[in-house]
RNA sequence: GUCCCCAUCGUCUAGAGGCCUAGGACACCUCCCUUUCACGGAGGCGACCGGGGUUCGAAUCCCCGUGGGGACGCCA
């Protein structure tokens, strides 16, 4: 049976870290058998399912480069399917209506709540033999319901967790259609599984409680019942869990904040997952190693530090064309435009190795293309007055030198000899006045990428 | 409250009874490289939640406890 396998997001918000992992480990599960992976959004909650939300997870999705086999398929166009079939379940009496209203059943919660006991629907409605309902009200319009089975127990075995085993006593008779005649998520995932073949539902930790009722309505449907692997939840960098009002934040705010889309998959395929002591691998290598049974059952923290220093490996590997017009762009951002000299591929040759972010990439090199500010600390440690006679002389000898790296060296060498001065005692001042700071790439290199002419502007600002 | 799940360095994890004196990675610290800062290289610090079993032997299996998480919607 070939594999099929599913990401599910309701569009309610954007695709944060959580729901990536999910989509990249659905993902790599069909790659790895040669299957499909199916896209489906499930909107049926109406009153909060937007097309920006949905075009926010589609965007996600591309960024990172999950692409899917079929879909998206999109669960209110299938409305009618679902309708048929619950009225196939009502004619079979696996299903009933009901005509508690909401007043009535928030009332049954709160006093099973007060008593200790696990609120649930108690059946008032339930068709049984023997049993004598109460007239139907005119003016309730009825949910219906799946009818569960009372004894026994659900058992599944869960292809991360182990073996799960829920007993039918604890499962009520979940709603499958509101009062308004909508299919609710249980019931439609139910059906699409089912009708869409999937074969290993992969998903978040929170659906553990879903499942066996999932199951049950499987069982009275006649359909093949798929496997079931539940990812743990990730928790924020401080150990929180994640929410929208703390640190969910969007995959496409990592793209905002530089992180490469391969750093970004890299971090949560192993965040979770692990094969062996590997790091550092390719989404393709990926796919050839992925599996259910070494994932971790525990929940894991997110660690952004860790992400940076994938990042910074990515950076590295970056191609050199890719990496120059995303710069560019996020120059642009900070007001900065680009000039032909000096070359941008050549500074981010001189600069990639050191940056963590594309947005720090960026902002490093800024000073290639306008006049620094000048760090006052580092003017003040460096641009003494003692050292303005080498400084001079060099200005003098750097005027006609031939301009390349060497030639530079040995420029600032002659100096550092002429004064008997120790190389950083003249190479820190350089840079200071170069780049506005202390730090940067072997200052000769940079003074040949930034051409000899504003090398000598910058430099005669200190006199 | 009830049900379900989870538990190895600060963090991500390796570990399927002897290979464990518990391995790797991030972070941190030291040193080396050096023209500053990074990069890179070499070291270092650092963990099996507790208690009982089972076994010749347990991080690994079982039970209890503790701690954490999830679910309990006419949300998904």
């Amino acid at each position: 049976m070939t594999v099929r396998t599913r990401f599910a997001p309701s569009p309610t918000g954007f695709l944060h870290i959580g729901g990536a992992r999910t989509a990249l480990f659905s993902w790599a599960y069909a790659k790895k058998h040669g299957g499909q992976f199916i896209l489906r959004i499930e909107d049926t909650d109406v009153a909060r399912s937007t097309p920006e939300a949905v075009q926010a997870i589609l965007d996600g999705m591309h960024w990172l480069g999950l692409d899917y086999d079929e879909g998206p398929f999109y669960q209110m166009q299938r409305m009618d399917r679902y309708k048929d079939v619950i009225q196939g379940m009502l004619a079979a009496g696996s299903a009933y209506y009901c005509y508690s209203s909401k007043e009535e059943l928030e009332a049954l919660r709160e006093s099973q709540m007060q008593q200790g006991l696990k609120p649930r629907y108690d059946g008032r409605w339930r068709p049984e033999e023997g049993k004598v309902l109460a007239a139907p009200s005119a003016d309730i319009a009825p949910v219906i319901r799946f009818k569960n089975p009372k004894d026994g127990h659900v058992v599944w075995n869960d292809l991360v967790k182990g073996e799960i085993s829920i007993a039918n006593q604890e499962l009520d008779d979940l709603i499958i259609a509101r009062a308004d005649g909508t299919p609710t998520y249980n019931f439609c995932v139910v059906v699409d599984d089912w009708e869409m073949g999937i074969t290993q539902v992969i998903r978040g930790d929170d659906h553990v409680n879903n499942t066996p009722r999932q199951i049950n309505m499987l069982k009275a449907l006649g359909a093949t019942i798929p496997q079931y692997a539940h990812l743990s939840m990730i928790l924020g960098d401080d150990g929180q869990k994640l929410s929208k009002r703390h640190g969910a934040v969007s995959v496409m705010q990592y793209h905002e904040d530089g992180f490469l889309p391969e750093a970004v998959l890299n971090y949560l395929a192993r965040l979770g997952w692990s094969h062996g002591d590997e790091e550092i691998f390719s989404m393709q290598q990926f796919c050839e190693w992925f599996d259910l049974d070494h994932i971790t059952p525990s929940a894991a923290q997110f660690n952004t530090e860790k992400l940076k220093w994938l990042n910074a490996h990515y950076i590295k590997q970056a191609d050199k064309q890719s990496l120059a017009s995303d710069i560019s762009l996020r120059l642009a951002q900070l007001g900065v435009t680009v000039a032909a000299q000096p070359d941008l591929s050549a500074v981010l040759d001189l600069y990639k190795e050191r940056a963590n972010t594309l947005n720090e990439l960026a902002e490093s090199i800024v000073y290639f293309y306008q006049k620094p500010a000048m760090d006052a600390l580092a003017a003040e440690k460096h641009l003494t007055d003692d050292i303005k006679p080498a400084l001079q002389k060099l200005t003098t000898i750097l005027t006609t030198c031939d301009w390349n790296a060497e030639a530079i060296h040995h420029a600032i060498n002659d100096v550092v000899t002429e004064f008997q001065l120790k190389f950083p005692k003249v190479a820190m001042p350089l840079r200071v006045l170069i780049c506005g700071i202390a730090q940067s790439p072997s200052i000769d290199q940079v003074m040949v990428l930034l051409g000899r002419e504003e090398v000598l502007a910058r430099v005669s600002t200190f006199k």
